[in-house]
DNA sequence: CGGAACTTTGAGTCACTTCAATCGGTGTGG
DNA sequence: CCACACCGATTGAAGTGACTCAAAGTTCCG
């Protein structure tokens, strides 16, 4: 696994010269190793470095007056979740890795140099940006239905976004979260989360077991979840090119 | 009513030079009138122009898919809400006045040549759309706590935007939306929303009527609504300049 | 083999919903 | 100048999706 991920996101804006593959390909920083549910940058920090996710799953959230951890979002290699803290100093927000998981950390000023030089790599972040966005209004929009649609929205575009970075294998991909997260992302308690997950599997729509999410009916999911992949800005739907399992 | 707003905006991340001040003031584009409740771009669209609001206020919105209007943010003059259609092609959701509204229409490629040629308006403007991203995440959190709760965060937020960019007097200033036009933005219904306010209105937490918001209590409205306002980014956090009513 | 973390099951409760009127203000046409 | 229509705010009552509490079953690990 390298900055792969990141190229195929330059690509979806056109062409890209090779100076511009070069520079994605070897980004400067220092790679670094994290624990399972170690806070990579958190609430009030004034981070001086950026973190471009190689391997592994992050999520960022924030404590509500009671308490609660919500998550507000999930965040996969070539994921770089604290590029806000480029432009805005305090974060509002923690980032937190899921799994033990490998970020190269990005001095902010050697972002900011290449964001200077290539005008056509900073269109690439900030449209990045701008999908990030996308996603919350869409969970905004999705945590308002019922917890069924809920769990298998996010289930489906989970997948979707794993599909857009090739990190899929048939109809399988990596989702090593607890069910209790899945809660705290979709604002649902665990209890119900594991009933709607039950019912999602009675039906045949999806496994989830060991950290892999399985998804035999591609289509019933994504009905079942109301998903329209749209708001993601892919360049393909989600499963568009591949035939689900019979 | 100008450009005035956005040069607040400007200054939020340091000194500015006169060539930005003007340019600011000045901004390429045909000035429009639209009546309340008109899309000024609906899902689906490829706009050629993006809209910085001069006067009025609007929402953006997407329609889930039991066919109601979910509203994912409100927009006030110096707000540029499709700023995104500039580096995304299609929208993802719906963008439309609540009142009768002054706009400027900016053509694209007017505003990508001032992005090309002043790096420090670039820099504003992605910043702002990362404070839009934060604005949506804050949404996300509040909208799993109590109607209660919800209600008197959203009144607060409004107050403090509108506070940021002049346009309120004391501890008043214009909100001009119905009931259920809150409820469409909290995920609640109508009636829940009308006995919420009751409940604030009886606490005298607020008053709210002809399209104006007053608020006699600021701070306990802000404790109601649980409402931090480090998230907005704003120079001053919301009525630290000024008393609340005794 | 004890313990920690996660999943699963059952039962009672509540915040918010839906349905159904009613009330008040405002604009319009006769 | 009034009757009607329309829209938004308000009130009442009944229903329910999801929560909390509580406990037991599983899996993994030291």
């Amino acid at each position: 696994v390298s900055t792969t991920p990141l190229l195929r996101r330059l690509e979806a804006i056109g062409a890209s010269t090779q100076a511009e593959r070069d520079l994605l390909a070897n980004l400067p920083g220092t790679t670094k190793h994290y624990d399972a549910h170690y806070d990579i940058v958190s609430d009030g920090d004034r981070p001086s470095v950026v973190c471009l996710i190689l391997e592994g799953m992050a999520c960022r959230y924030k404590i509500s007056a009671d308490g609660k951890r919500q998550i507000v979002s999930f965040h996969i290699p070539g994921d770089i979740p604290d590029i806000q803290s480029l432009f805005i100093d305090v974060m509002d927000h923690s980032l937190a890795t899921l799994v033990p998981s490998k970020v190269l950390a990005i001095p902010h000023a050697r972002m900011c140099g290449i964001i200077d030089e290539h005008p056509r790599i900073a269109h690439v972040l900030w449209r990045e940006t701008l999908i990030d966005a996308a996603v919350f209004r869409e969970w905004i929009v999705v945590r308002s239905r019922p917890a069924y649609v809920r769990v298998a929205h996010l289930l489906c575009e989970h997948f979707a976004r794993m599909d857009a970075v090739g990190l899929t294998e048939g109809d399988t991909c990596a989702l090593p979260i607890t069910q209790a997260q899945i809660g705290d992302a979709l604002g649902l308690s665990d209890v119900h989360v594991n009933r709607t997950l039950q019912e999602l599997r009675g039906e045949n729509l999806i496994r989830l077991q060991d950290g892999k999410l399985t998804i035999p009916d591609r289509e019933g999911l994504k009905a079942a979840g109301e998903f329209d992949p749209r708001y993601l800005h892919l360049k393909r739907g989600m499963g568009d090119t591949r035939a689900a399992r019979g």
